[in-house]
RNA sequence: GCCGGAGUGGCGGAAUUGGUAGACGCCGAGGACUUAAAAUCCUCUGAGAAGAGAUUCUCGUACCGGUUCGAGUCCGGUCUUCGGUACCA
């Protein structure tokens, strides 16, 4: 017999076999209970990492549980085919992004088939496909038609290394989230989806999706940013004009000192044409405008700023009070102008200090002494210097100003969200092209329905430099407007790739449908994903783009569900240790760039796919971070050359007799036992592997099985039916997490079936009971022995047979039992003085 | 600052409802097999103390306190750490 199994063939065959029988097919079976479980799918850029292979393998192990379970499962992969990459290596190359793409999604679904994962590639997606961003195109007609598409000339975030916008979604501390490059503002016209028209409804869902993580509910509702306030009117003097700001304190209103405006503010230029702070306050917008983002955001920075000539009046006491502008105003939040309370707000009383401003406290904060603040107060506390609001609880103050000032007209109630419209608009060439026509007379149009897709040209030129590269061709632009026939143009940017993967789970319910994006009722069936699992990086981006997605295709009625995701599970990455340059340990995601990184193919030439899996699966809970471990990785291959050997020897034991089949005899405490921890054992898996997604708890408990079965062998016989079962479940149980080397074991039984296709075991809650139970004895609830005792012994008898125990008798001689605590086959705790 | 997690042996991690803390694995030590090595199998492996020894005792889940017969688990406070986010008015 030799060492170790030999991975390579076993693997090799079987997924040649699961191949040819068409194993992991999915069509829809309406009478069966569905289960639709997805892993978040991957830009193809040629490679396998360790984190796919974690997020893969968590998916499949669902999948193959919940198949075996009774469930009609899909379980789908694709394609997010779209993006920079392909088009940086055509510039770099010369070859078209479409070769180059292509043939890294086929090298990676080799890669992929490898490792061993059951997936349905009938249903396989690619967002390059024609066939694909065609309904992504006509998705994205279905929200112009509703109003929630538009193009707007605005202030945006322009990457000047990848030479496109950024979302705001996209943009990490002021660079842009792919290369790093600090971020610059352009002026530019560019289309937008209405997502905040669905502020309310992606906050409100929240608290539905108890299958979510609450990390990642927290960073949505931060991200969505939702708060309650007032608009104030403040009327300027001398102006025919009110100036109007958006508060959260309107309590604080007397303490007003003064106003600031954001530079960019319209009123600006116009309160300061002609007069003696014209030059200056032009300066220091033309100041601004040069800083990066990552500059204007910087709280460390001091606060700058000009005063532009004029006053406004406050409403609460009509007290006159400076204007002035300032960068630490931002034009797209609220206003773009606010009330100065420098008492009270931080930033306000550091521009105060800075500009010699008056800083009046108007709340009296308990343990400040507000008159001399050396930092803003914006705890609660009582009114002061207030008027008639003086002596009030503050947030009382601010429900009675608001309303004394709505009566008057001064103000209004007000919402706001830090959610920003999604600006989709890309200047590059590799993305879906944007099925919009501009006429002169009819302004911009949707390309008619019938002339989908509108094709990304062929002849373009890729420079990385300047416009979008379908400005190069010549084909592509000059086309008949849609709804008049007059000469037209066509849009020449492409859509934010994170379209494409707004949607593709609805593909995947009815990937080849010709006539519209899916089948209502398929969809109907198949959604939601019952589990989503993929990394917390698209906690906010992807997770939040595909709700407004499936909110909206709600809406006009294209499917039943308005949240696309019931269960969401964030795998934790894949890290590894490494000597940093001044030699010190560090773990660290892989990288290239770390040079930590542990390459898949490596690690299943060496020990195969299914050690993979299994090492991956153990480890640590799918939602921690791993820590890869060489060490690990032997000890997960051993386990399966153990679990080989085992079912090896019990061929070999049965050799030249016949396997015995007859009915299972419990006929010694060794046989209970074993009977015992194989119904442990599947009620254990059932539980870790089917609900809460212990992986490596399930996977442990498989071990000491293993172990058991090892010490039973040894002094038991073991050609026995009973003995048989345990091997059958040990096969059957670890199938899910080591498909292959299962597989091929249960073969050598002889069995003609497969595992994959079998019926997940179940147990027998008859064997879980022990006869007799272990009893622990506590004194003042600290351990002193334990006691064997018949199941479910009455307590008389318990404490009896506990008092007996020489220890026992020993720690209660000198003392005084005041009180015994009795849990049936579990704890007698004697209470002593 | 604000929001959300997490702190358990040498290491990864168990303990699901308040009931034997440390399952399972790694590392390490010892033994068996072998000419030898590898592989494999067996035993031990939280810390400290006492004992020749079987064994016994004490301490121990970041820290301080509380509730309870009993706390890794519940409550109050503190610290550390990771992730997200922020001139958001």
């Amino acid at each position: 017999m030799q060492d170790r199994y030999d991975f390579k063939s076993i693997e090799k065959k079987w997924q040649d076999i699961w191949k040819d029988e068409e194993a992991f097919k999915t069509e829809e079976d309406y009478s069966k209970e569905k289960f639709y479980v997805l892993e978040m799918y991957p830009y193809p850029s040629g490679n396998l990492h360790m984190g796919h292979v974690r997020n893969y393998s968590i998916g499949d192990v669902i999948s193959r549980f919940k198949k075996m379970s009774g469930f009609n499962v899909l379980h789908p992969m694709g394609w997010d085919s779209f993006g920079l990459p392909a088009e940086n290596a055509a510039i770099k190359h010369g070859a078209h992004p479409v070769e180059w793409t292509n043939n890294n999604i086929n090298e990676m679904k080799k890669q992929l088939d490898s490792l061993g994962i059951s997936y349905d590639w009938e249903r396989e997606v690619s967002a390059c496909d024609p066939d694909y961003y065609k309904w992504t195109q006509w998705i994205f007609i279905q929200f112009f038609k509703n109003g929630l598409a538009y193009k707007k000339d605005n202030p945006v975030n322009w990457c000047p290394d990848c030479q496109t916008v950024l979302a705001n979604e996209q943009v990490v501390e002021g660079c842009c989230e792919r290369c790093d490059t600090p971020v610059i503002k352009k002026y530019l016209s560019q289309w937008y989806l209405k997502i905040t028209d669905y502020a309310d409804q992606l906050l409100d869902n929240l608290d539905r999706l108890d299958g979510w993580p609450e990390k990642v509910k927290a960073m949505q509702k931060n991200w969505i940013g939702k708060s309650e306030g007032v608009d104030v009117k403040f009327p300027i003097d001398g102006e025919d004009k009110d100036l109007i700001v958006y508060t959260t304190r309107p309590d604080t209103l007397f303490g007003v000192t003064y106003m600031v405006l954001a530079p960019e503010h319209p009123y600006v230029t116009e309160f300061t044409k002609g007069t003696k702070y014209e030059s200056a306050v032009n300066a220091y917008i033309e100041e601004c405008s040069h800083k990066s983002e990552l500059e204007r955001t910087s709280l460390t920075k001091d606060k700058t700023g000009e005063f532009i000539g004029k006053y406004a009046v406050n409403p609460v006491n009509g007290d006159k009070i400076p204007i002035y502008i300032s960068d630490y105003v931002m034009l797209d939040y609220g206003t773009g102008a606010i009330m100065a309370v420098p008492a009270h707000d931080q930033r306000d009383f550091e521009f105060a200090k800075e500009f010699d401003l008056e800083i009046l406290p108007v709340v009296a904060v308990e343990g400040v002494d507000v008159d001399h603040l050396t930092e803003a107060a914006s705890a609660e506390g009582i009114m002061i210097n207030s008027g008639k609001y003086t002596g009030m609880n503050n947030k009382d103050a601010i429900i009675a100003i608001s309303d004394d000032l709505e009566a008057k007209g001064f103000a209004h109630k007000t919402i706001n969200y830090k959610l920003r419209d999604w600006l989709i608009s890309r200047q590059r060439y590799w993305g879906t092209p944007i099925p919009m026509v501009y006429c002169e007379d009819c302004g911009w149009v949707p390309e008619k329905d019938e002339n989908l897709p509108v094709l990304l040209p062929t002849d373009v030129q890729f420079t990385g430099k300047g416009t979008s590269p379908l400005a190069t061709s010549k084909s592509f632009r000059n086309c008949p407007c849609p709804k008049c026939g007059k000469p037209a143009e066509r849009e020449i940017d492409t859509m934010d790739t994170f379209l494409d993967s707004s949607w593709y789970f609805l593909r995947y319910t009815d990937a080849k449908n010709d006539n519209s994006a899916f089948d209502t009722k398929k969809v109907n069936y198949w959604m939601n994903v019952d589990q989503y699992i993929g990394g917390v990086e698209h906690a906010i981006l992807h997770l939040m783009y595909s709700r407004f997605f499936q909110m909206f295709l709600n809406d006009i009625n294209l499917c039943d569900y308005d949240e696309p995701f019931r269960n969401l599970l964030t795998q934790g990455m894949v890290t590894k240790g490494y000597y940093d340059s001044k030699n010190n340990y560090t773990v660290a995601k892989m990288s290239k760039s770390l040079g930590n990184v542990v390459s898949p193919a490596e690690i299943q030439n060496k020990y195969g796919a299914d050690t993979a899996r299994l090492f991956i699966l153990f480890t640590a809970p799918p939602e921690k971070e791993l820590e890869w471990s060489d060490a690990g990785v032997e000890g997960s291959y051993r386990f399966l050359n153990r679990v080989y050997r085992l079912v090896m020897e019990y061929i070999k034991n049965i050799r030249g007799e016949k396997r015995n089949l007859d009915k299972i005899e419990i006929v010694n405490s060794a046989d209970r036992h074993l009977n015992y921890m194989i119904n442990a054992t599947i009620k254990k898996v059932t539980e870790d592997a089917g609900g809460r997604f212990n992986f490596n708890t399930a996977v442990a408990s498989i071990m000491e099985l293993v172990n058991e079965m090892y010490r039973y062998m040894q002094n038991e016989e073991i050609n026995t039916p009973l003995f048989n079962k345990a091997i059958e479940i040990l096969l059957t149980v670890l199938n899910p997490f080591t498909p292959h080397i299962t597989e091929e074991l249960w073969q050598m039984l002889g069995h003609k079936d497969r595992l994959y296709a079998s019926k997940w075991p179940e147990y027998d809650t008859k064997a879980l009971i022990k006869d007799e139970v272990e009893v622990i004895i506590q004194i003042n609830g600290k351990l002193k022995d334990k006691i064997t005792l018949p199941n479910n012994t009455e307590k008389e008898v318990a404490e009896k047979a506990a008092k007996e125990l020489k220890k026992i008798q020993a720690a209660l001689s000198d003392k005084e039992i005041i009180k015994t605590i009795f849990v049936p086959n579990r704890i007698i705790n004697f209470v002593v003085k």
